[in-house]
DNA sequence: AAAGCGGGGCA
DNA sequence: TGCCCAGCTTT
């Protein structure tokens, strides 16, 4: 048998039942597709349930504001795949008449769909015979055939992209594509895959060369680099100051709150002297409420410490005026804030000192 | 070609 | 703790 001829039995027997499958609407394959870049299924599809269930349409998501689609991609991280959304979808309603391009060579324009999610949504929603390749067909195809090739090299590039669509379904790219994937997330999988009952077992040149966990060929690790932040929770009655991220740096549209970043970690000691601290709060007189342990949050590429200290202010400051949104206390949570701030602020010292009503007196 | 960009789950 | 997930954009 064929390749295609055993992906395919395979698939009729283990296919997972996705919400995206069940449909043929090109926007809710795109949703999908932009949500599932570099994220779990299992994480995923809350996060799908819940935008197409915000955004039915297409006119719905181009017509919604941006801190909107922020706040329901709130925790699902690379906020950056929100904003690409929400362009393409004003852009597409706007000189598009609504339609998403059915061909792979126009859908690669889009900024936020790259070569993976252009392959997945031509052959997913339009039926086009052209690869989807990430990770998981990485996987499979460098495991099955023993293709040495770095799969983020421009030439490994080339390489896996000639054997997919030399194997491709061309009557059934879809149901091609989609068992590719299949294969990969639950038999093909990156550790101990299940090689006992696998129907590619008797040519898959990594199990017999008892290669498995050499294929497919990784690249260097970076290393991530330490940031030390201290946040400033300010309590002016009951309110609170918030400002949103606009450099090009991690968290990019989210909002915060006053951030002092330093080159070490800012011990409490120090941060009752830092210039900062003064300048956020003012010189009228500020009382520390509350200062938090060192919390670690790490990213793909930044490992984040950070202390979160809540103060109370009877003036408004210079800084805090001209740099910060000042909103009540208890609407922080309409505003969308990275995981880090979330996590906090579910946290028992923020119910205690910071979100709950104060006696001021 | 390499770096930047989140967060979570699992061995 | 390290790896990797339905990757893409910028440098």
């Amino acid at each position: 048998m064929d390749f295609k001829s055993i992906l395919t039995g395979w698939y009729k027997q283990n296919r997972r039942d996705l919400p995206w499958r069940s449909t043929s609407n090109p926007y809710y394959i795109w949703v999908s597709e932009v949500i599932l870049q570099q994220t779990r299924v299992a994480q995923g599809l809350a996060y799908y349930q819940r935008f197409t269930n915000t955004f039915p349409t297409i006119y719905d998501l181009a017509n919604a504001h941006e801190d909107t689609v922020l706040k329901v991609w709130q925790g699902l991280g690379y906020y950056t795949r929100a904003r690409n959304l929400h362009n393409a979808a004003k852009l597409i309603v706007n000189q598009h008449n609504g339609k998403i391009p059915p061909e792979y060579s126009e859908l690669i324009k889009i900024k936020g769909i790259g070569d993976y999610s252009a392959g997945a949504i031509a052959s997913f929603a339009f039926k086009k015979a052209v690869p989807a390749i990430d990770g998981n067909v990485y996987r499979i195809i460098a495991r099955i055939f023993g293709v040495f090739s770095l799969p983020t090299s421009a030439q490994g590039k080339k390489d896996f992209h000639q054997i997919v669509m030399d194997l491709m379904d061309k009557e059934a790219p879809d149901t091609f594509n989609q068992a590719l994937l299949d294969f990969g997330a639950l038999q093909c999988v990156p550790k101990s895959p299940k090689c006992g009952d696998c129907p590619f077992q008797d040519y898959c040149y990594a199990y017999r060369n008892n290669m498995i966990d050499s294929l497919p060929v990784k690249g260097k690790k970076l290393i991530p680099r330490d940031r030390y932040f201290t946040y400033l929770l300010i309590q002016f009655g009951y309110n609170t100051f918030i400002s949103k991220r606009k450099s090009k740096d991690i968290w990019h549209s989210l909002y915060e709150f006053p951030l002092i970043e330093t080159e070490k970690a800012l011990s409490p000691n120090l941060l009752h002297k830092h210039k900062a601290l003064k300048e956020w709060v003012g010189t009228k007189g500020y009382t520390i409420i509350y200062i938090s342990d060192m919390v670690k949050h790490l990213l793909s590429h930044q490992t984040l410490h950070t202390r979160f200290v809540i103060i109370r202010i009877d003036s408004i400051s210079k800084k805090l005026s001209q740099e910060c949104t000042m909103v009540p206390t208890s609407e922080v949570s309409h505003y969308s804030t990275p995981k880090l701030i979330d996590n906090f602020l579910a946290a028992e010292p923020a119910a205690k000192y910071f979100l709950s009503p104060q006696d001021f007196h």
